[in-house]
RNA sequence: GCUGCAGGUCGCCUUAUCGCUGUCCCGGAUUCGGGAGAGAGGAAAGUCCGGACACCAUAGCACAACAUAGCGGGUAACGCCCGUCAUUCUAUUUAGUUUUUCUAAAUAGGAGCGGACCAGUGCAACAGAAAGCAAGUACAGUUCGGCUGUAGUGAAAUCGGUAAACUCUAUGUGGUGAAAUGUUAUGUAAACCAAGGCUUGAGGGUUGUGCGCCCAAUCUUGGAGGGUAAACAGAUUGAGGUUUUUGGAAACAAAAAUCCUAGAUAAAUGAUAAGGCGUUUGAUGAAUUUCAAACGACAGAAUCCGGCUUACAGACCUGCUUUUUAU
């Protein structure tokens, strides 16, 4: 099951234009620098998770795809920090506020306390 | 060997574990599981030219506007590429000159906004009366007309120069851009679309202008929107790559053999660990010897090709060149 190992597929991408929008108009939202999450209870099997990294800050494509990874990397290994604490499941966007690169480990730490706190 | 220039090739590697996106095979037969194999670039970038493809009379016609500009060839096409002539720059050699300078010729290497001033309009430092259509110095001639010649200024005085001046000539250019466009499934209504009929053509739209064209209201018939930025096609086999042969001075073309080499879509191609390779720094030392640390250029496909431009650590190859050593 895709909800309990470390795997992280285009069925638990989050897709959906209109539930994006609603995330961003009536989701809740958790920031721990340089980590910014903006989150919403849904009612499916699955996590629906995306990614961003604005392009104001960040102007080279390639910088943006390595953070975009590194970020998606940070769910991957630790979503089931959500999985095992509670049956709610949620739609996330994982935000890259910072100016700046960070090592993998760093956005790592970060990221999970953020999954942790989710509720 | 070293210095510099030009052109070309490459542009981190290996193993393990955990992942991502397609493809194929097996089991299941909707979801799913297992296995095999594939998965960013020379510029994928800028979006500056040229095409393929698709749609749209808001697409047509005329003027305008814009682009290109020796000659020959290549190409699907080009503003690109190859060759060549003239021009011009640099270097060397030779000749002229007492020498520097300068001039001429030859050789080598580069550069480029290279059509036309026998249509019209404009512009021209200094000198000069005057750089074009007005004026005018001296002398001489004279058909007595500022008509002709000489002198004088200047590169140039009705002889010309200038089109990186307007302009003219030749050739070319419609717009939009894969979020194009097509197909399929479900299917309430007054919104949307298509076809047809009737009336009015006011107002509006288009690239600057004119013509043309399109849009409106009402009726009839048929189909539809949302859910759903859905799924599939377009979409990756192509002006394709590699090798050989032939033709050609070259760009390039032809033939044969052989290969299939990303196809995502909130957008895959990654992360971690260990080792190696390279560069830099520090220590060590007879020795790039040994050790340690840091770093790994520019940059991420998005319909597809051909170019151009710009960015780029380092490595290698070829040619020319500077200097040194040996013979």
């Amino acid at each position: 099951m895709s909800s309990q190992n470390l795997t992280f597929n285009s069925s638990e991408k989050l897709k959906s234009r209109k539930l994006i929008q609603s995330l961003f108009e009536s989701g809740q939202s958790l920031k721990k620098y340089p980590i910014l999450i903006r989150f919403q209870k849904i009612e499916t099997e699955l996590n629906s998770v995306g990614v961003s990294v604005s392009k104001r800050n960040f102007k080279s494509a390639v910088d943006r795809i390595r953070i975009k990874r590194q970020l998606r990397e940070a769910y991957r290994l630790n979503k089931h920090k959500i999985y095992n604490r509670t049956d709610s499941r949620f739609a996330i966007m994982i935000i890259f506020i910072g100016r700046k690169h960070l090592p993998s480990e760093t956005i790592h730490e970060q990221v999970a306390h953020l999954l942790q706190n989710i509720e």
